[in-house]
DNA sequence: GCGGGCGCTATTGTCGACAATCGACAGTCG
DNA sequence: CGACTGTCGATTGTCGACAATAGCGCCCGC
């Protein structure tokens, strides 16, 4: 196989397959068979069945006990139960935030915003993708949680993937994901904790925050 | 070796390997060599090394490279840390479930609460510890959301870790126990949900909620 | 006596082979 | 004609061996 060897060989194979899913070269349903993998890839079966394993973890492949592995549909439910608990564990990142006060963010997350702004305009699917998880990520990593970032950041991929079907099928516009953001921003500069669940309820779940 | 064949071979060793990590068997620090553990298991590494990565998944190991894994010691802020994250993933869940009325709860949670007690006056830690870990799974199962349920449930190794290491430094008292859980229904039962917040953050950080 | 380099050992990373299991298909019996 | 069962192929579960590497102690030179 080509210049794999990164880190290690599980994860450059693991970081392929996802990167595959995520462009839909490898569409949901399609069954993943490790020896066919092992053989394309020219590594061993096990190390094929790690970077599986390590998808799976992400939600991204679905593994059936003595059968094989698919890549993972998502329903509408599967949508919103993905960004809900994506949701819940932003908002008790940013709480915690707050509570040191968000000034420290505004300028790093305005100026990724900036470059989002850029790349919507470009139509750079892959670069307002990228900037999306840098964005929400850094939000995260400033609240100093560190198993709250990492469940966090364990539904990158997922959201990746929501995001991507949001805009196929025309929920979601690219060039409306720059203003969602900087909304966000505007609301943490605010300081208050309620305007920005709410605000957070509305960039995950487009509707208003029913509570 | 017993007769580990319930599911899978990994899955009971990584099931054993947790039962006795929480029971400190295997204190935190303990070097976790896979030959060792598969020689005395009679299995493959292989299969030993699926179930520490389990472990790791599940935060009771860390795997260093190419190195040896060890049993996770957790400090005072990992505690605070993996407390606030069950805090903030309960919190969400309980959100969803009091938008449909959390009547339903009352009598199997109380009924948890009072086996709870039971096992408190006798002493049983382990006891408690499961029907704590059965509450809680309880209730957040009802929120119907299924990746918040699987995250929570991802955390419910590391949290008996915790209680265990709380109750030994005495910071708590398996007698309080029970009453804890008697709050948190009483305050699902008045179904305010800012009061269940603050009754759940005390519930987990044991101080005034400061926000 | 001390510091640096070198080889050894312990341990993990990767691999290919063998065994077990599931689904599908076909053949048979009612 | 339908349902049941035995067999076969495909795929994963498990294994033991080989390769690579990191840490450690020893030896040598200074």
């Amino acid at each position: 196989m080509p210049d794999l060897e990164h880190r290690s060989l599980p994860d450059s194979v693991h970081r392929l397959l996802r990167t595959r899913i995520l462009n839909n070269e490898l569409p949901a349903g399609t069954r993943l068979v490790e020896m066919a993998i092992a053989a394309e890839l020219d590594v061993s079966r096990s190390t094929v069945r790690t970077a599986l394993t390590r998808l799976e973890s992400e939600g991204l492949v679905e593994i059936s006990p003595r059968r094989h592995s698919v890549v993972t549909r998502l329903s509408h439910d599967d949508i919103q139960d993905a960004c809900y608990a994506r949701y819940v564990l932003e908002e008790g990142a940013v709480r915690a935030v707050l509570a040191h006060g968000a000034a420290d963010l505004v300028d790093p997350l305005t100026e990724l915003v900036e470059r989002m702004e850029h790349a919507a305009r470009a139509g750079d699917l892959a670069a307002v993708v990228d900037l999306d998880t840098a964005f929400h990520g850094h939000l995260v990593a400033a609240a100093r949680k560190p198993r709250l970032a990492k469940l966090f950041a364990g539904m990158d991929a997922q959201m990746g993937a929501v995001m991507r079907s949001s805009l196929e099928e025309q929920h979601l516009d690219l060039a409306d994901m720059p203003g969602l953001h900087r909304d966000l921003v505007a609301a943490l500069a605010g300081g208050d904790p309620t305007t920005v669940a709410t605000t957070l309820y509305r960039h995950y779940l487009r509707e208003d925050y029913v509570l």
